[in-house]
DNA sequence: CGTATTTGACCAGCGC
DNA sequence: GCGCTGGTCAAATACG
């Protein structure tokens, strides 16, 4: 179908950190205020957003800053060095959720591609794409390491179209 | 029959 | 320069 949520929205695809961009996130918290209200996984442990730069940390982060929450809760992740800033350039945003499932129903239609075994977890990491024709959007889904209850998804990108897919 | 998922192989980037 | 790890692709398979 054709997704379109205003008729005076340009959404330059040129353009990642546009007006879109901020509404993405919204639908995002939104999505996560929701979450613990209407979704059927059972609830949010915890919430991490940030600007993740490097591809092999942001595991380790969200395990370290969650330690200490219990509730959803949005953090800043800016202590990276300076030499992985100058490689941000896509927006990062991971999610860890208590659930029983990977597989949630967040609003968008996604098509798994891959599955990998990493390192860093005894779980196997799962790689989506969204399937809206021209959004590039992906998100990889692990299981924590330290708790399998829990699941760590991160998405990578902005969507370029409502999450009304 | 068409679409989505699975799984192994391949490629690129990074660290040593 | 080599090896390791993460990420992506593509063919095969399963399911609706």
């Amino acid at each position: 179908m054709v997704p379109k949520m205003s008729d005076n929205n340009p959404k330059p695809p040129d353009s990642p950190e546009s007006d879109f961009s901020k509404q993405w996130h919204s639908e995002l918290y939104d999505y996560l205020n929701l979450d613990d209200d209407q979704l059927p996984c059972d609830d949010l442990d915890s919430f991490v957003s940030g600007h993740v730069p490097s591809h092999n940390t942001q595991a380790n982060e969200v395990g370290d800053l969650v330690g200490s929450s219990t509730h959803q809760e949005e953090f800043s992740i800016s202590k990276q060095r300076d030499v992985d800033e100058k490689k941000e350039v896509r927006d990062r945003v991971a999610f860890k959720t208590k659930s029983e499932i990977e597989i949630m129903n967040d609003g968008f239609k996604w098509r798994k591609y891959g599955k990998k075994k990493v390192k860093n977890s005894p779980n196997p990491r799962n790689y989506f794409k969204c399937s809206v024709d021209g959004c590039s959007v992906k998100k990889t889904v692990e299981r924590e390491k330290d708790d399998p209850r829990y699941v760590i998804t991160t998405y990578v990108g902005t969507h370029t179209h409502p999450s009304n897919s």
